[in-house]
RNA sequence: GCGGCUAUAGUUCAGUGGCAGAACGCCGCUCUGUGGCAGCGGAUGUCGUGGGUUCGAAACCCACUAGCCGCCCCA
């Protein structure tokens, strides 16, 4: 019999690496509320035809990554459908958008989201099977100004400033514009054909993609055809009046905020529903995502609720990969720094466990973080258990129990002194 | 999905065919109301799993599983 394991691609996250979490989902939080943002939580699966239509029968994710069973009908009222694990959260947010006619409000929704999305690809550093993703959409009729560029750099000031507080160092702001859903095609018939007579020159790799996906071939890393690749008509020239103007706005907003970016033509992004704004936040090699190194890609999406049968509602949203931002974090940082609980309560001898659990209590009450050992521990291995986990260490012997008057040290310093127990709380805290 | 590297104590790792090891950490004692230092002692374990070769396998071979790296793709 063999035991059982997490899957392959999942894993358990645990104490103190979950203090971090929680920080930066605090953040997030914080952050979003800032921008008046609201949360929603979609189910974690969907119809498997709401990616198809969403994210593209023809993409990866959905072609040979998702998680997709057969639900069977458990009776004659019910029908069989074909369910699917989400692998992102944007086609269920817009699907909700939709069911719930957020539109008919005339109001622009901002919503966010935090939450565990699945994809069955090989799993590696930064990339798992089951991943988390903090994200965000804006949308609306056009009414509420949705598709606005101030909407583009409002959102992506919102993500500067997010990873300056979260102290993501070193970040860049990759940008582009994959113009509108009829620019894009016509680049794509301009790409094939640049690409038809020169693609013969290029490594295997890029020769098949000129083939299957030629956006790809652009941010091929292959040194021999990077000069070529140069050479290809890019995606600016094809943009048509009312996308360059929308481009420029948000540049220009994003200056006036004094956000700094790289416009990146090469730029290209794997899911069929963006539109005009697309975008990558990276960080350089070495600061922990190994070859993954966006930590947070996003874009505009102006045609998806009409893909799924919704009313025009254009939008533009992110997903930050959380598990990367966590190990950046965790590379950035020499020293995670434990939080120390602010007391650990010792009673001396098995006659004070009583009292020192009611002790506790009291603290705990009162809004410290306490901790209480046993009567049974040898007062050297109390006050070294203490140690690891709190700031102070308070004796509680026979004296203390019947005078009030409690001896507290503090390890920091060494001091130890004698405190009132009315004063002890006020004590445990500095 | 493809290619490569790796898997030994809680952790980091050494061990290339002959008794399962080091450091750190952990537990105990020196030391029954004052730890961190020191000394002494102790436990670390299915050597990833299964099979094979061999008198003998942690080591060599095969398969599997998992992790990491690269590709693909993406967050």
């Amino acid at each position: 019999m063999s035991t059982l394991k997490a899957v392959r691609g999942t894993r358990d996250l645990l104490p103190p690496e979950t203090d971090l979490w929680n920080r930066v989902e605090a953040t997030a939080r914080a952050v979003f509320a800032r921008y008046g943002f609201g949360e929603i939580r979609t189910p974690i699966f969907e119809a498997t035809e709401l990616f198809a239509r969403g994210v593209g029968e023809e993409t990866d994710i959905v072609s040979k990554e998702m998680y997709t069973w057969e639900d069977r009908a458990r009776a004659a009222s019910e029908k069989a459908q074909s369910l699917t694990l989400r692998p992102e959260n944007t086609a269920g947010v817009v699907r909700a958008y939709i069911e719930h006619k957020l539109g008919d409000t005339g109001n622009l929704q901002k919503l966010f989201y935090i939450g565990p999305q699945f994809r069955r690809e090989r799993p590696q550093r930064g990339r798992y099977r089951q991943f988390w993703q903090i994200g965000v959409e804006v949308l609306g009729p056009v009414s509420s100004g949705a598709e606005s560029p101030i909407r583009d750099a409002e959102v992506l000031e919102m993500l500067a400033s997010l990873l300056d507080e979260l102290g993501i160092r070193n970040w860049q702001l990759q940008l582009n514009s994959v113009g509108s859903s009829t620019d894009r095609p016509r680049y794509i018939a301009a790409l094939r054909e640049a690409l038809a007579p020169v693609k013969h020159l290029m490594c295997e790799d890029n020769q098949r993609r000129a083939e299957t996906n030629p956006l790809r071939v652009l941010d091929s890393k292959d040194p021999n055809d990077q000069e070529l690749i140069n050479n290809l008509p890019k995606i600016a020239d094809f943009l048509d009046e009312a996308s360059t103007a929308h481009f420029a706005q948000v540049r220009e907003a994003l200056d006036a905020c004094g956000v700094p970016y790289t416009v990146n033509p090469r730029l290209v992004r794997g899911l069929d529903y963006y539109t005009r704004t697309t975008f990558e936040f990276t960080v350089p090699d070495g600061q922990g995502l190994g070859t993954q190194n966006a930590l947070l890609g996003g874009g505009r999406y102006d045609g998806l609720s009409e893909m799924l049968g919704g009313p025009r509602a254009p939008g533009i949203g992110f997903a930050i990969g959380e598990d990367r931002l966590i190990l950046t974090l965790q590379a950035q940082s020499a020293e995670t720094t434990t939080t120390k609980l602010d007391a650990y309560i010792a009673p001396l001898g098995i006659p004070q466990n009583a009292a020192a659990l009611a002790l506790a209590r009291e603290l705990r009450r009162a809004g410290l973080s306490v901790e209480v050992g046993d009567g049974s521990f040898r007062v050297k291995k109390s006050f070294e258990a203490a140690d690891k986990v709190a700031r102070h260490i308070v004796l509680l012997g026979e004296d203390e129990v019947s005078t009030g008057i409690l001896t507290v040290k503090t390890f920091a310093t060494g001091e130890q002194v004698k405190v009132d127990k009315s004063t002890l709380a006020s004590h445990l805290r500095t």
